[in-house]
RNA sequence: GCGGGCGUGGUGAAAUGGUAGACACGCCAGAUUUAGGUUCUGGUGGCGAAAGUCGUGGGGGUUCAAGUCCCUCCGCCCGCACCA
């Protein structure tokens, strides 16, 4: 090696369109990252999975995060020593194939299948280290057949059930629409007010593993602590007490039945004497029964009906609610009576879909009552003491908990002994009990809609409903399908429902509802165990290769996707399928990927390619030189047009550089800003990296005989190199991309700091060793550029970068020689002292009282106490 | 509305309760080059000539010491069960 540094020497640059292809190629003709539906054993196993992409059409940056973030890990984990399976298929059902189907005329399928082929595509040329030979697609029939299966498995083990429940109904289409499909409570193309409507629909029993699903969230220590509190929230155990109030009045005058009590859930028993009404549902079966008699009610209740039935719209909708007239009587307060509304607030699904209204301690209650006129009662005060008028309502922990007051027996009583009072005091009397409550519900899965999987069920009039038989799976999707009127085509189609029963032989009608797609994607991370199985999953399989090691996804899908899929791996295994209970033992939640927007003068959007910066950093549109205001960085979407094409940065930086930028801006779990000015950087980057190989390439040089001979700067540059494994190694263990990212600048800095002295003393050796340290440790985020780095670095090397093991670092050239100590007087900064590590409490405080800075700050003052911190801080509290 | 999260220089950010701003972008100055998404060197939180002082969304608290822990307020983001 050369003893003076790289001056001026041209070097070629780094040609990654070439060389990433090459790469791509080597990877994939040496398998490297095959597996086996069975791990081997011979190392431990490592399941690294990200969310399956919904095959949209194109890559966008979202992707490239998720994606990139999963090949790190994986590509780290097996340069650690592990067997990785880390596979890719498509979550291929849903409605925008069907809304192309209607606006295009193109079949679901067929888009659909083409947007796979693009996209495979697309990935592929990012360098993902999957092994796509267990690729599929949820509508392939060999993998919705097998959902088929066990569905039919777990109506056998008693988790599939029947019932009536809500859906948007769009009474001009005579469809059935998604939440989404309603704006502004209007049907999204007719325009027709959104009606609720009940139909029969399939559930699947989630509620019956609710204790467990709840339980299970302790042992998750993988999951982000977000996550969990977020599901157990949702999940919603609360103990209570359930109790009745009987009507002083009759609802219809009629003899006294069912409907001559009103029962209603509550956590706050020991609030029952602020309690000012009763409000129940607009669905509620007394609020159709007083409609029947009463007009205005009757307007009131369909009014409701017309908002549709997410949870959102509803609880944010102005509180409104009419009197029906009725009273109950008080449990607790001889002759009280109170008033039934009915108010549009009161969700039917959750509890027994009546409340009792306590406005001083519930802001909904509160503002209801404001509006109405109903009277407002404190009845908890920290102090015992009841206070005076109320302007708005006691919502704060202080005022929500504490002791009852003007609560009859219960006065001062704490809140919980309270609510065992009075949960006592309703059982003497026979109106009521404790209960335990949740507020999961169960999981309707019937969608009305062609593009999903079929649902395995025929209705016979004579036998009921019946399952297919297990031998006439899959029930394939009929491909001869027409979109030209609203609703589903499978309905519609003049013979794919029509069968024989498997019961009588009677003709028979098939189920045409298919499965919400999110049953689809609650098992496929079991099925890439074994994707080619004749059956669900393999057992040996899935005991192989589950749970799901590290998890990686969207914030987005924190709650109902997850969930949906610990249920799922409990349903399969009570079904015998496999052994596990949690799918996923560690999951990480990323953040999204932002860019600024901008509108031209018309206000119409701009596409970031459509304009252009001068230097004083006014933005014009690049062709017409119009005004362009710089809009809000948010969320690339296609209609903001604020969207940055990955194949195009691929095209013009390649893929490792996208790959480098999208993991060094910011922490993979916070929103990044996509800017063209990053992903520059990070290119020159790859580039300089490049070149500093180009200063040791070709095989290693000898270390000079002896120890002794290491000059200085050589110990310098070994000391950085592998400190940076040690750092680096950390940083990725703990999913500080970012972190690892500024680790591998400091090490190419270091070289380039080494570059500046003449080269003796085995520093040839050491830069050798530094860029063949960075090249691996580079090549979890950037694999191409560590081949290439690699293979200049080690010509004939017998394995890919990509089959060669993590770095060790060197222990002994870890320990520091000497520790600076911070020296605060009154916890303020005077002063850095340098002493040996683990230097004598006494003299380290010796040394830093004589500090120059720190003795003339202390001059005068009286030192009260000394903290020291071995090896990092020196703190005086002085007096005076 | 309810639930969850986030908030640090011009920007993205770093920081086991222990020297706030590592690393990068941008900017400034200089060097190199037959200048073209170059490269290299140095500088870069605010105020101040300096000593210093202020500074992690606002306010309060705990502590010898708070970006970090607690309370409260504000702003933004995500989810709310038929978007995936």
């Amino acid at each position: 090696m050369s003893d003076t540094p790289a001056t001026t020497v041209p070097v070629p640059s780094y040609d990654f369109a070439a060389a990433e292809p090459r790469w791509q190629l080597a990877w994939d003709a040496r398998g490297c990252f095959r597996v086996g539906d069975i791990p081997t054993g011979l190392k431990p196993k490592y399941y690294v999975l990200e969310m399956f992409p919904y095959p949209s059409g194109k890559v966008h940056m979202g992707h490239v995060r998720n994606y990139t973030l999963g090949d790190v890990v994986a590509r780290y984990k097996r340069a650690r020593g592990h067997e990785v399976l880390h596979p890719m298929g498509w979550d291929a059902f849903g409605l925008p194939a069907e809304n192309a189907a209607r606006e295009r005329g193109v079949h679901p399928g067929t888009w659909t299948r083409n947007n796979i082929a693009a996209m495979r595509a697309e990935l592929q040329r990012m360098g993902l280290s999957i092994d796509w030979t267990r690729e599929f697609a949820t509508c392939d029939p060999a993998y919705y057949g097998q959902q088929q299966h066990l569905f039919l498995d777990f109506w056998q083990k008693g988790l599939v059930e029947r019932r009536l429940s809500f859906v948007n109904w769009d009474p001009v289409d005579n469809t059935v629409l998604a939440n989404e499909q309603v704006i502004d409570g209007r049907g999204w193309r007719s325009g027709a007010l959104v009606e609720k409507k009940q139909l029969s629909q399939w559930f699947f029993a989630i509620t019956k593993f609710a204790p467990e699903l709840l339980a299970a969230l302790d042992g998750l220590d993988r999951w982000p602590d977000r996550v969990r509190t977020m599901q157990a929230r949702w999940i919603g155990k609360s103990e209570g007490a359930k109790l009745r109030f009987a009507l002083s009045t009759q609802a219809g005058g009629g003899p006294a039945d069912a409907t001559d009590t009103i029962e209603v859930y509550t956590t706050r028993p020991d609030t029952l004497f602020g309690m000012s009404f009763i409000a129940i549902a607009p669905e509620h079966p007394l609020a159709a029964l007083v409609a029947d008699q009463n007009t205005g009610i009757a307007d009131f209740v369909a009014d409701c009906r017309s908002m549709g039935t997410s949870e959102a719209v509803i609880e944010t909708a102005e509180k409104r609610g009419v009197d029906t007239g009725l009273r109950v009587r008080h449990p607790f307060i001889p002759g009280a009576e109170f008033p039934v509304w009915i108010a549009n607030f009161v969700l039917m699904e959750y509890g027994t879909g009546a409340i009792f209204g306590c406005p001083a301690h519930d802001a909904r209650d509160f503002e209801f009552a404001t509006k109405y006129g109903l009277p407002i009662t404190r009845v908890v005060a920290p102090d015992g003491v009841a206070a005076e008028e109320l302007s708005k309502p006691l919502t704060r922990a202080d005022d929500r908990v504490g002791v009852a007051v003007n609560s009859g027996f219960l006065d001062g009583l704490a809140t919980d002994a309270a609510k065992a009072a009075a949960i006592a005091a309703l059982v003497a009397s026979d109106v009521g009990e404790g209960v335990t409550n949740w507020r999961l519900r169960d999981w309707g899965v019937s969608r009305q809609r062609y593009w999903g999987c079929p649902i395995p069920v025929i209705h016979c009039d004579a036998c009921g409903i019946v399952p297919v038989r297990a031998a006439d799976l899959p029930v394939c999707l009929p491909d001869d399908v027409s979109f030209d009127r609203p609703g589903n085509p499978l309905d519609h189609h003049p013979t794919w429902k029509h069968v024989a029963c498997p019961g009588c032989g009677q003709p028979a009608v098939r189920e045409t509802d298919t499965f919400d797609t999110f049953v689809d994607s609650s098992w496929y991370f079991a099925r890439f165990c074994s994707p080619h199985a004749k059956m669900p999953v393999t057992r040996a399989a899935v005991d192989g290769w589950l749970p799901v090691d590290q998890y990686i996804g969207g914030i987005e899908h924190a709650i109902l996707h997850l969930l949906y899929s610990r249920f799922f791996t409990r349903a399969m295994r009570a079904a015998g399928h496999l052994g596990v209970a949690e799918p996923f033992a560690g999951l990480f939640t990323q953040g999204m990927v932002t860019h600024e927007s901008y509108r031209g003068a018309d206000g119409r959007w701009l596409y970031p390619e459509e304009i252009t910066r001068d230097a004083e950093g006014i933005t014009t549109h690049r062709e017409t030189g119009e005004a362009v205001v710089v809009g809000r960085i948010e969320s690339m979407s296609k209609s903001k047009r604020n969207t940055v094409d990955p194949g195009r940065i691929i095209d013009q930086y390649g893929a490792d550089t996208a790959r480098w930028f999208i993991l060094s801006d910011n922490p993979p779990e916070r929103d990044m800003e996509w800017t063209e000015s990053g992903v520059a950087g990070a290119y020159r980057f790859v580039q300089r990296l490049f070149r500093l190989t180009e200063g040791s390439a070709g095989a290693a040089p000898a270390w000079p005989e002896g120890s002794g001979e290491l000059g200085a700067e050589t110990h310098i540059l070994r000391r950085a190199t592998h400190k940076s494994i040690s750092a680096v190694t950390e940083a990725l263990d703990s999913f500080a991309f970012n972190v690892a990212v500024a680790r591998l600048y400091e090490l190419a800095g270091a070289v380039a700091e080494a570059d500046k002295t003449p080269h003796a003393g085995g520093m040839a050796a050491a830069r050798h060793e530094a860029l063949l340290t960075a090249a691996r440790l580079v090549s979890p985020m950037m694999p191409h550029l560590g081949e290439e780095m690699f293979a200049r670095l080690v010509p004939g090397a017998a394995n890919l970068l990509a089959e060669e093991a993590w770095p060790e670092a060197d222990a002994t050239l870890l320990v520091a020689q000497t520790v600076t100590i911070a020296v605060q007087i009154m916890g303020k900064l005077r002063g850095t002292i340098i002493v040996a590590p683990g230097a004598a409490a006494s003299d380290v405080i010796t040394a830093a009282e004589t500090e120059p800075n720190v003795a003339r700050q202390l001059a005068g003052l009286r030192i009260v106490k000394r903290i020291h911190v071995p090896d990092r801080i020196v703190n005086f509290v002085v007096a005076g």
